[in-house]
DNA sequence: ATGGGTTTAGAATGATAGTTCTAGAATATG
DNA sequence: CATATTCTAGAACTATCATTCTAAACCCAT
């Protein structure tokens, strides 16, 4: 066997440092295995073409953001899963980046390589699942009006919220912190004396 | 003079059409003149580069969107304005999708051409002014807290509720104009108490 | 009618990237 | 030590685009 000067963790490595600085699309075969100083063929050796470096890539960052806001929800605590976003972007700015700013398309073009196929699917899974545990964990139902309540609370505010800051390559403020939990707080209460008081409350609208 | 069977007006119509259905992207040189059956050479009689119809594409987008929010603005009403999003999404769903859905940087590749500096130069002013304008009209002051505040409610939070709907095409729904209302009302509030009783407020959080 | 512009028409060019290919070097195993 | 296998090395190939170029068609003003 020959010596293995360059391993697939040295390529995923080398692919996450360009993209976080400079976008996946900057991830390109050639800036690649440059930066390692290694020749394309070594690359072609460890991963059967570049979507599967950047779906790893994607996947991994989508995976660390994940749970985190699933660990906050196992505890029953909405508001914790939403104040969960800032915390994670500050923690880990790189990965925010890439999930945050860009799309999946910038990662892998066309079809998922058959290798990430599966795992793609059971993330899926994970967040459609994930989307009525947060709808019960916050309003103690899962239909479809909850489910779009708690993505707002969840994903959409917390997301937005933060966005403006990751293009700035700077940590949220706790000003972030405070709108995600006002909203968080008055969406809720809104959404319960609506249950209450269905007619009032709609007149009140 | 020859007899002009393409005009502007007609490339600019197939990139903006080809850019709505596919993304910005797929209005390729080749695209855009397939679908009027016309030569590639037509298109650069008409235009310097394909930056300067995706940017104008881009150009338009953005006025289009910004017009309704300043109306609203002009009225005073800040809670108009972040209601401005969804109404406009509803009718203009092909731009909203265009405006919301990508990167400036899907439409202008590198340096924006020439012909569109000072048109995007002034467009930045706008909104750079309207930043301002937004935060005095909903909390009577432009510090850097009020216009971070305005720039959540009247762009971020519209943006962010929108955001889904647009993926899927359809029209976003009544809730949607709910969810910012309630949050356009509670940080609005927040504000205030906070205003008032610094301490209480801070303690509250 | 004709000369000279504009426009059509599409082939040619050039750049960028992903992927494949051929050759040679290194090394663990028999 | 021989050799099969893996890896390095980088050139070659292919595809996609934006852009430029050459030639011919067209039509208005003279």
């Amino acid at each position: 066997m020959g010596q293995a000067k360059f391993s697939q963790t040295d390529f995923l490595a080398a692919a996450q440092a360009i993209a976080a600085a400079e976008g996946p699309a900057a991830a390109t075969i050639a800036s690649i295995t440059a930066r390692l100083g290694a020749p394309t063929g070594s690359f072609y050796h460890r991963f059967a073409s570049r979507n599967v470096v950047l779906g790893e890539l994607w996947l991994r960052a989508v995976r660390d953001f994940q749970e985190g806001i699933g660990a906050a929800l196992d505890a029953g605590d909405g508001l914790a899963a939403a104040l969960h976003t800032p915390a994670w972007v500050r923690g880990h700015l790189d990965n925010a980046r890439l999930l945050l700013m860009y799309d999946r398309k910038d990662f892998v073009q066309g079809e998922w390589p058959e290798e990430l196929r599966e795992r793609v699917a059971e993330m899926t899974r994970r967040m459609e699942a994930g989307s009525r545990q947060r709808a019960r964990a916050i309003f103690g139902e899962d239909g479809r009006e909850e489910v779009r309540l708690a993505q707002f609370l969840i994903s959409e505010v917390p997301v937005a919220a933060v966005r403006q800051h990751l293009v700035r390559r700077e940590p949220p403020p706790p000003l972030v912190d405070r709108l995600i939990r006002t909203t968080y707080r008055a969406v809720v209460a809104d959404y319960r004396a609506r249950k209450r008081k269905p007619g009032l409350a709609e007149r009140a609208v």
